[in-house]
RNA sequence: GCCGAAAUAGCUCAGUGGUAGAGCACUUCCAUGGUAAGGAAGGGGUCCCGGGUUCAAGUCCCGGUUUCGGCUCCA
């Protein structure tokens, strides 16, 4: 029992055999669904108006090693689809019936289940023969969550109980093991071990960043910026708060006022929102002057500060924030342009991910039920997406059903952090409805006036998310383009501290950022120090370093020193800047 | 917004109703060091905020804030 459709056998029997167990010990359950997922399994139960809290997980727990314990054998039954429904309607199984009544329209005549002991429950199957099967699985109950029935805010909030599951109990051990080195990884834990930036509730979900933090910001807003200019954008900068008039003429006031902030200094005067998006800013832009075909594509690109009010519980660190900066772009092209720059756009993606050497996966976003303009447009738009992911990608993306922006189908870019959750950084978005909204317009071939389309496109997605999940992706351990500190120059004793200093003014003038400690410690622990802090470069300077130009530079990683002349030093460390290695 | 949990020194955390603690960090002194923790002394607290119960609350109860794990959302 070893691949991974035996794997997925054993954590839905488990699921299974965790609701024979809460209804042992919980009679008045309802039950929901309870499906295996990746590297074990969970169950939806209502339990009415009764408490649950995570104590009740190895009760429960203790329930399900004893019902594996009696090795009872789980038995398959049919029911004609109207029995089913009768006999889920007797019970008071109501999520049960609605599920079986779905399956009727659906067509389904007859529906299976399963029995086990003394439960019996809806299921498609297949199961292992028995329980006492599992005897060996390595299993655990992990966590307590909220989900509504149906994946649907509106309907009941059920009480979802998590378990992980694998072959054996070694490969349970293993991959607990594994998650708590990844959770070394997070970057809000190495946020504050590095003292890159911090949270408070004075602005919540507002990052603080910290010196360091901003050294690896401005980089990647460096290279951000250079490769901007690589690819032929004209930088654009707006104000982060407009008048409100301009959101009710974008859309925005209907689609999205919820997560919005507005600011009215006075009575009387006027309103204005933070902006949720740049887009408007740009429109104006363009707008401040007639354009011709011969402009476009005209490709206006900010880093745009947005503020966006989230829902409590939506904010996580640096990877979900209230206010935040986009790096983004607006492309106002013909239709007949689209392709063409659609794979630019995915070039330049590609030339700002690769030195990162970070996975990603594209998707198409489809549209959405809260749409705006003609049906026709968009699927239009959608086809010619299609083609061009197809032209890259093969079949190797992904599709989001329903999942456009409310003027638009788009192509999201999706990176995951260090436990595997994904988040979207680059989105590229086809919009054919801000231009007529703004009566944005150029002066075609023959004269005419037409609306352009707009391109919406973010790379890095924000500075501060793409920053986050740079964090877990090098654990820390950033490369020397992008370390905060990238020398610790160390003094051996106190008569060494002012040739330390002497020195790191000549690597600052190289622009090369450098550390002196100086402190009245052994160099051991100062030693320590800085390889805590993943300083790639420890120089300890001591009578041998004072009386010859070589250096003894102790590589980050390395266990020992190694003698270089100071200048090729110099050049080796500005080398790996220049590459950004 | 919903379900569950957490909040104590700068950091990591201990403290089950009776005088607020440890390690690291910090300051000072001693030691003047050679590649992963030298020694000693000292300073540092709105125990998240507000109410309640109690002779007595960091600890129990209620409300709020923020953070975390999920759900939903994410233009």
């Amino acid at each position: 029992m070893n691949n991974e459709k035996d794997l997925e056998i054993i954590r839905h029997g488990l699921s299974h055999i965790m609701a024979a167990a809460v209804e042992e010990l919980y009679p008045d359950v309802k039950f929901a669904i309870g499906p295996a997922i990746d590297n074990g399994f969970y169950y939806d139960f209502d339990f009415g108006k009764g408490k649950m809290s995570e104590e009740d997980l190895a009760k429960i727990e203790n329930k399900m090693r004893e019902i594996i314990k009696k090795d009872l054998k789980f038995e398959k039954s049919e029911l004609k689809i109207d029995e089913a429904i009768a006999r889920e309607n007797k019970s008071g199984q109501a999520y049960k019936q609605e599920l079986i009544e779905d399956l009727k329209k659906e067509g389904e005549k007859k529906v299976s289940y399963y029995k086990l002991g003394e439960f019996i429950d809806l299921c498609r199957g297949p199961h292992v023969g028995a329980s006492g099967k599992l005897k060996s699985v390595g299993f655990k109950l992990t966590k307590l969550a909220g989900a509504y029935w149906r994946g649907d805010e509106k309907r009941n909030m059920l009480t979802r109980v998590y378990g992980v599951a694998f072959a054996d109990k070694k490969e349970l051990e293993d991959y607990l093991k594994m998650m708590e080195e990844a959770e070394k990884r997070d970057h809000r834990k190495i946020g504050k071990e590095q003292d890159l930036f911090s949270f408070h509730e004075e602005a919540p979900g507002m990052p603080f960043f910290h010196p360091k933090g901003v050294i690896i910001y401005n980089e990647l807003k460096k290279f951000w910026l250079e490769a901007q200019k690589e690819f032929s954008y004209d930088m654009v900068l707006c104000p982060s708060m407009l008048d409100v008039s301009i959101w009710k003429q974008s859309g925005h006031w209907d689609h999205y006022k919820d997560d919005m902030y507005f600011i009215k200094a006075g009575e009387g005067e006027k309103a204005y929102a933070l902006r949720p998006m740049d887009c408007p800013g740009a429109i104006l832009i363009y707008n401040n002057s007639p354009k011709s075909y011969r402009d476009l594509p005209l490709r206006y690109a900010e880093p745009g500060l947005i503020t966006r009010k989230e829902k409590s519980g939506q904010l996580g660190g640096l990877l979900r924030v209230q206010q935040f900066t986009q790096d983004d772009a607006h492309i106002f092209l013909t239709e007949n342009q689209i392709e063409d720059e659609i794979k630019k756009v995915i070039a330049l993606i590609d030339k700002i991910y690769k030195p990162f050497g970070l996975e990603y996966k594209a998707f198409l976003s489809t549209r959405p039920d809260d749409f705006m303009g003609e049906k026709k447009v968009w699927d239009k738009a959608e086809s010619e997406l299609k083609k061009i992911l197809k032209d890259i990608y093969g079949d190797n993306y992904g599709l989001k059903e329903k999942d456009g922006a409310f003027y638009g189908p788009k192509i999201d870019y999706q990176l995951k952090d260090s436990l595997g959750r994904t988040w979207q950084c680059a989105t590229i978005q086809l919009d054919f409805q801000m231009p007529g909204k703004f009566n944005c317009q150029y002066v075609d071939e023959t004269g005419k006036e037409k609306y352009p389309v707009i391109i919406h496109r973010t790379i890095m997605g924000s500075f501060e998310r793409f920053m986050g999940i740079l964090i877990e992706h090098y654990a820390g351990v950033f490369p020397v383009w992008l370390a905060p500190a990238q020398i610790k120059i160390i003094s051996v004793g106190e008569k060494h501290i002012e040739f330390c200093q002497k020195l790191s003014r000549e690597f600052i003038k190289e622009n090369i950022r450098v550390e002196v400690d100086g402190s009245d410690e052994t160099v051991g622990n100062k030693i320590r120090k800085a390889v805590n802090e993943k300083i790639p470069y420890v120089l300890v300077i001591g009578d041998r370093e004072m009386e010859s130009v070589r250096l003894a530079v102790r590589d980050r990683g390395a266990r020992e020193a190694r003698e270089i002349d100071k200048n090729e030093f110099i050049k080796e460390v500005k080398n790996k800047i220049d590459n950004r290695e």
